[in-house]
RNA sequence: GCGCCCAUAGCUCAGCUGGAUAGAGCAACGGACUUCUAAUCCGUAGGUCGAAGGUUCGAAUCCUUCUGGGCGUGCCA
């Protein structure tokens, strides 16, 4: 049941009376439908009298009278009402709210949500990492959304294939392949395969960069010197005395500024890590033997790619390693996929994609590469390099091809950082010229994760931060809360060691997720330690706070939840706050539809929060176990237990667990 | 240069594709544990929604311009 969709289907009638019945004018009329703004104008609100008054050039009061003459709706609501301009205010009736509520008290795995009325069949690409290189902060937002999205979508009744398109075939092995022919440890690599191999990529990695940061240094210096001069020049200018001009003079004062500070701070990082690399005993050495590494890493590479054995057998042994590396933290994470086709799976469809655009007149060469010239798009999108190598582009067709051909799906929704952007609107219009057209591809786009400075988030010394780390901080984070709690209980702590344990994984993990999702995924957002360790607020401890609140009431009161649903007892509503988590509970639904429309989990992390916040407020001042009489005893213990179960389920759907204790 | 995105309380962010007096969480201040877990609740304070125009009954939301920032921009992914 949707408490929206119900009212909505009310106003059906008396609209279509005024306007016709053309669907979309409907629809937008109906859209005006909401939750009331405040809860002194009711519970919900129509407002569509007003610009139908514009339309029908009648005053919109009189609209709305006449839209609630014809409007059948006394079994749900309490007799209508117009206020200011023509607002018709909603007010729902407890009778009608205590059935549904009873209702949905029947119906323990859904909630009262129904299943979507056309499911479609989504695929999901999500995740998609590197194999060869640790996740990092920047795989959190893609893993976590990507997550969420398969299970809410799922939840509300339509089909989703979630593919996490790996990054196996690149570079990155070329790299690891020229690590082990070189740098290998064959001791560790016997007892410790994965952390050698991670050894490995990190030592040919450091070469590389080394001789790269080298290599641009002096470039780099002269920038700086040439900012400094610029700089200079431009503070000894004399003031014009045009104001307008003298403020344009020190904007771009300003500017250049912060760029050589930030030139300057980046050279000096380096310049100390690197000093730090040279002290390392035969380090020279490395840089003398090694000098050619860049094109060697791409030649292995290449190797590779044209079915060379020996790095085919590497790439075969490594695979399987890497793999294990990342599917660790997958467990940690609880996310699974139902396919993980990387790229290595589409390589040798790669040829074929590309004869297929040229023969069809899709792509040309230019400039001896082959590319695909799109209508709207300023540069093209090439699919095959000067030196023949296939792109990520034509990987990305041949992956769309493979799952259309597979599982024919509706729509194909892509998890990716939003810089990504263009790739996607040209592979999109790519696709659709392919003749992909009754297909909704969509880039569900999300920002980028910024430091407390504002700036892309990086340790101290400029390195990229690990995913495991930040896990474990939070987790450690969330034993101290957990510990700190269970000891301040009035009656002395409960919690064991390994159960305490066992809650902060729970909340730190949920921690992270959930400060990801609870963010408007578009927006950039700025990751604080600090904020994780608050674990108070809007986040996802505080929702398995309220929950843990209500088992504790359960266990302490001996209650089964059977005895709840056994049809024998009815919920009453009287008290204010039992009202507002009544209408909050029959919401769960909407929320659940309002996510799928523009993909944003953060919807839900709203409806859960206000959940959450809704029955504290009644915990404060509704006591259950001690209430006043034993009705409403047992009606309290049966919002209690809706009130578990929608929070259960709903922080299921984000792939977050609840703890019974805590 | 061109393209995309962003600017809302001291901080971090919501604001449901135009609705009534712009919200929450942190942080600050003041209250509430002999009563189901105080990771909580109640209250106070805090805003010219970057600026200026426009569209209309009505704008944080839509359009234009400007300012400030981020990102992308032919052989990385």
């Amino acid at each position: 049941m949707s408490l929206l969709a119900e009212l909505q289907q009310r106003f059906r009638i008396p609209l279509a009376q005024l306007v016709g019945d053309d669907p979309a004018e409907l629809a937008s009329l109906l859209d005006m439908i909401k939750p009331a703004q405040d809860a002194k104008f009711g519970d919900y609100q129509a407002n569509c009298a007003m610009p139908l008054g514009k339309k029908l050039s009648k005053p919109p009061r009189e609209i709305a009278t006449s839209i609630i003459q014809n409007l059948q709706i006394d079994d749900i609501c309490e007799s209508p009402e117009i206020a200011g301009p023509g607002f018709i205010n909603l007010r729902l009736k407890q009778n009608w709210l205590r059935d549904q509520l009873d209702s949905v008290l029947q119906d323990p795995q859904r909630l009262g949500v129904q299943p979507v009325a056309e499911a479609k069949t989504y695929v999901i690409d999500f995740s998609s990492p590197n194999v060869a290189k640790p996740l990092h902060v920047g795989h959190i937002r893609s893993t976590v959304i990507g997550d969420a999205l398969c299970r809410i979508l799922r939840f509300a009744g339509h089909k989703v294939i979630s593919d996490n398109h790996l990054g196996d075939w690149g570079t990155q092995f070329g790299m690891i392949i020229y690590g082990y022919r070189h740098f290998l440890n064959e001791a560790a690599f016997q007892s410790q395969p994965v952390a050698e191999l991670g050894r490995l990529y990190r030592e040919v990695r450091q070469t590389m960069d080394y001789l790269d940061k080298q290599e641009s240094l002096p470039e780099q210096q002269q920038r700086l010197a040439a900012l400094q001069s610029q700089i200079d020049e431009l503070a000894a200018q004399p003031k014009s005395g045009d104001k307008a001009q003298d403020k344009k003079v020190a904007k771009e004062l300003g500017r250049l500024k912060s760029q050589a500070s930030e030139l300057d701070q980046s050279i000096q990082q380096w310049t100390a890590k690197a000093a730090q690399l040279e002290a390392q005993t035969g380090w020279q050495q490395r840089i003398q033997q090694h000098k050619d590494i860049r094109q060697a890493v791409l030649q292995e590479t290449a190797k590779l790619h044209a079915g060379d054995p020996d790095n085919q057998r590497l790439w075969e042994l490594f695979l399987p390693k890497c793999r294990q590396v990342i599917q660790a933290i997958y467990d940690r994470l609880d996310v699974s996929f139902d396919q993980q086709l990387g790229e290595s799976f589409y390589h040798n469809q790669l040829s074929d994609v590309v004869q297929e655009f040229v023969q069809k007149g899709f792509a040309q060469e230019s400039d001896g590469a082959m590319c695909v010239f799109l209508d709207g798009f300023e540069s093209p999108m090439l699919i095959q390099k000067k030196d023949g190598a296939f792109l990520y582009a034509t990987t990305d067709l041949a992956t769309i091809a493979y799952r259309v051909r597979t599982w024919n799906p509706d729509s194909i929704l892509y998890v990716v950082d939003f810089r990504q952007g263009d790739h996607f609107q040209k592979l999109f219009a790519a696709a659709r010229k392919w003749g992909f057209d009754n297909i909704e591809f969509r880039h569900v786009e999300f920002g980028t994760v910024l430091g407390d400075d504002g700036k892309p988030f990086k340790t101290r010394d400029g390195d990229i931060v690990g995913l495991e780390g930040l896990l474990d901080a939070a987790v450690d984070a969330a034993f101290q809360v957990v510990a700190e709690n269970d000891d301040r209980k009035p009656n002395g702590p409960e919690l064991s060691q390994e159960e305490r344990q066992q809650i902060a994984n729970i909340v730190g993990h949920g921690a992270i997720k959930y400060a990801d999702l609870s963010q408007n995924r578009t927006s950039d957002y700025v990751y604080s330690t600090e904020k994780m360790v608050a674990l108070k607020g809007n986040t996802a401890a505080y929702i398995q706070y309220s929950y843990a609140r209500i088992r504790a009431i359960f266990a302490k009161g001996n209650v089964s939840p059977a005895s709840l649903t056994d049809g024998s007892k009815q919920i009453r509503i009287d008290h204010d706050k039992e009202r507002a988590l009544a209408i909050q509970l029959l919401r769960f639904a909407d929320a659940i539809r309002e996510v799928s429309v523009d993909y944003r989990p953060n919807l839900l992390t709203n409806y859960l929060f206000g959940l959450a916040t809704s029955f504290s407020e009644f915990y404060a001042e509704c006591p259950v176990l001690n209430a006043d009489a034993e009705e409403i005893k047992q009606s309290r213990l049966q919002l209690c237990h809706l009130v578990s179960g929608t929070l259960k389920t709903g922080l299921s759907l984000l792939g977050i667990q609840v703890a019974e204790r805590m």
